[in-house]
RNA sequence: GCACCUGUAGCUCAACUGGAUAGAGCGCCAGACUACGAAUCUGGAGGUUAGGGGUUCGACUCCCUUCAGGUGCACCA
């Protein structure tokens, strides 16, 4: 018997064939809708009888009967079929079924080759954390580098080839002030010591110094125009700030796991930018209003008002122009099939506004178009519901962020467990810590904005990171105590039939995890794994409380170790998808 | 003014994009370690899904409308 990974996509061969073998009329019409039930009902339920049945007026009861009996022996061998309210289908996968899909995906490998159909042969660019240069990060900039720092790992497990692209704001009239400040104010010592903290200083100066109408401002811009002209002394000041920059948030994105493929910021699209112009100009696309070039949607009830603006009356480039040919290089250069970019909501107009153009765009010119996605997040906002701050209303560094994290987690580790050495539990600190943070963002939707709470998300009940990785220690120390391996093949092929309510409701829980990260890649929405590994985690704390794995008899004893080590390797491959670090011991 | 997002238990959040009796954690109440990690588990109480209308076999989910909060809207990104 052959298993496949993704069990509700049998069925819903299954069943469109059940449709033909019962000569359904219309069958060809009949579309399953197989999704994952309540467990109440069953692993699996079909929803699509009801509306077909309606459609046709036919009685929805009697169509599921007949779509039973056309069902195919190894489903009936597989799973438990019934027919329930008013004419919903339910499968209950039986033990041997679970069995037999636990014992083919034993490995984070396996599941990765399982999983890697649903994106094969796709490149995705996911444009993400994108700060400004010249500037520290801060807590404003942490949901985008989590977020599509997961996002990127999800689809690289569903087998695309992702290409992660750092979007820098490098480019644009700051620079004028911070060279105008950079030059009188620097200092080499405050520079070499924290570069970033020391161009932040020269820049506030330089702002300062030069107000709206002043001759200082005159001269910021003559500094500006220089950098654009190609003016080697200013150019290299530029360079230097991108590169000491770049080298500070490397520092941030180690702590995170992120790694770039790519940091083409603003600054690349320079010279791309009159292919932009004359493209959207050539396919009558873009027009000339109050002297800006820009681009208006008749068919939108807000953008046939509410210009695109893609060159500045004054002749300058703004975020359309290089956004634009952003759009292009990712379809052209990477040949993407799909380009995510993960920035907050009140971008929304702006993604919109460019998407519509890109279309457009591409259309005429015959590019080829990839799958434009903006993924947004809402705010993340203290407990009064009001934007994160400092106590004296500064900006939160994300730097300071992190390193409290590892502080409170480092508190708690001392406290639970004070015989391990300290530089074990410095390292479960900063596991637990950045992990908490990363996970608090991770395991609620999106969309909306995220209250930041120190307490809530270093708990250790509830959906958080803590909770998560205690599963994960407890486990191994399971292994570790009977000097077994998880996974161990000998081990496994002793394990006997799934028999008690609390193995049964373990394993159709695990069984579901290919549906979850459909759900999760398709909806570019992590929070689904999130919540998936969460109850995963529950139902093995139920399990573990309700029958000992380390019995006498061996069958037993086996198949329990068994689910101990699926437990195992899904909570770490759901783990490590979201960009945490797993523990041992904890 | 136009548009987008949000509104679910006292609090923080889910609800598989239209499915069956809306679920968790915290907090509250009552229980469980001479068994493998109690950083845990088992039970209980707690709901007019902001209000109102509509669509249909079925609505937290879609449409209309009102209310409340947030955000964006001509040359910052």
């Amino acid at each position: 018997m052959s298993v496949s990974f993704n069990l509700a996509t049998d069925l819903d061969a299954a069943l469109k064939s059940a449709a033909l073998a019962a000569g359904l009329t219309d069958a060809a019409a009949f579309t399953p809708e197989v999704r994952t039930a309540d467990p109440r009902n069953g692993d699996y339920q079909s929803n699509g009888v009801l509306g077909y049945a309606k459609a046709r007026k036919l009685n929805p009861r009697a169509v599921a009967d007949q779509l039973v009996a056309g069902l195919a022996p190894e489903v009936h061998e597989r799973c438990e079929v019934t027919v329930a309210g008013p004419g919903f289908l339910n499968f209950t996968l039986k033990p041997a079924a679970l069995l037999a899909w636990l014992r083919v995906f034993d490995t984070e490998e396996h599941l990765r080759a399982g999983a890697a159909a649903a994106h094969a042969g796709q490149t995705w660019v996911v444009d993400y954390s994108s700060p400004n240069t010249a500037k520290q990060m801060h807590v404003g900039h942490l949901r985008s580098a989590v977020i599509g720092e997961a996002i990127c790992r999800m689809l690289a497990f569903t087998g695309a080839r992702v290409i992660r692209d750092n979007h820098l704001g490098d480019w644009g009239t700051q620079f004028g002030k911070l060279i105008y400040g950079y030059k009188r104010w620097a200092d080499p010592t405050a520079l070499a010591a924290d570069p970033i903290e020391e161009l932040e200083r020269v820049y506030k100066l330089g702002h300062a110094a030069t107000p709206d109408d002043s001759p200082e401002l005159n001269e910021a811009r003559a500094e500006l125009v220089k950098l654009q002209n190609g003016d080697l002394e200013n150019f290299a000041l530029w360079k230097k700030f991108s590169d000491v920059s770049l080298a500070a948030f490397q520092q941030i994105y180690d702590r995170l796991g992120i790694r770039f493929d790519h940091n083409l910021g603003e600054s690349f699209y320079n010279d791309k930018l009159e292919r932009i112009y004359a493209e959207l100009g050539e396919v009558k696309i873009a027009e000339v209003s109050d002297g800006a070039l820009v681009v208006f949607h008749p068919e939108h009830p807000r953008f046939k008002t509410q210009p695109f603006i893609i060159r500045k009356a004054d002749g300058a480039s703004n975020y359309g122009s290089t956004d634009l040919a952003t759009a292009l290089y990712r379809a052209e250069h990477f040949k993407a099939d799909g380009i995510v970019v993960v920035t907050d909501f009140r971008q929304g107009d702006h993604f919109e506004q460019l998407f519509l153009t890109v279309k457009k765009w591409f259309a005429a010119k015959n590019h080829r178009l990839p799958e434009l996605h903006h993924v947004t997040f809402g705010a993340v906002t203290g407990e009064d519901g009001k934007a994160l701050k400092t106590r004296d209303g500064g900006v939160i560094k994300l730097k300071a962020l992190l390193d409290e994290a590892e502080e409170r987690a480092f508190a708690i580790v001392n406290e639970k467990s004070p015989e391990l050495s300290e530089s074990e539990r410095r390292e479960i600190a900063r596991f637990v810590g950045i992990g908490a943070v990363q996970y608090a963002d991770l395991s609620q939707n999106r969309s909306s904005n995220y209250v930041f709470s120190w307490d809530k998300m270093l708990a250790l009940d509830g959906n958080t990171a803590p909770y998560l990785l205690y599963a994960v220690a407890r486990i191994h120390s399971i292994f570790r105590k009977l000097a077994i391996v998880p996974g161990d093949a000998s081990t496994d092929s002793l394990a006997s039939a799934l028999e008690t309510p609390a193995e049964l409701a373990l394993a159709r829980k695990l069984v579901k995890l290919p549906d979850t990260i459909r759900l999760a890649a398709e909806t570019l929405r992590p929070h689904f794994l999130g919540l998936y590994l969460y109850e995963l985690a529950g139902e093995f704390s139920a399990f573990y409380a309700a029958d000992k794995v380390a019995v006498d008899d061996p069958a037993v004893r086996a198949r329990r170790l068994l689910l101990c080590a699926r437990t195992l390797v899904t909570l770490e491959t759901g783990l490590h998808l979201l960009g945490l670090r797993t523990l041992t011991r904890m």
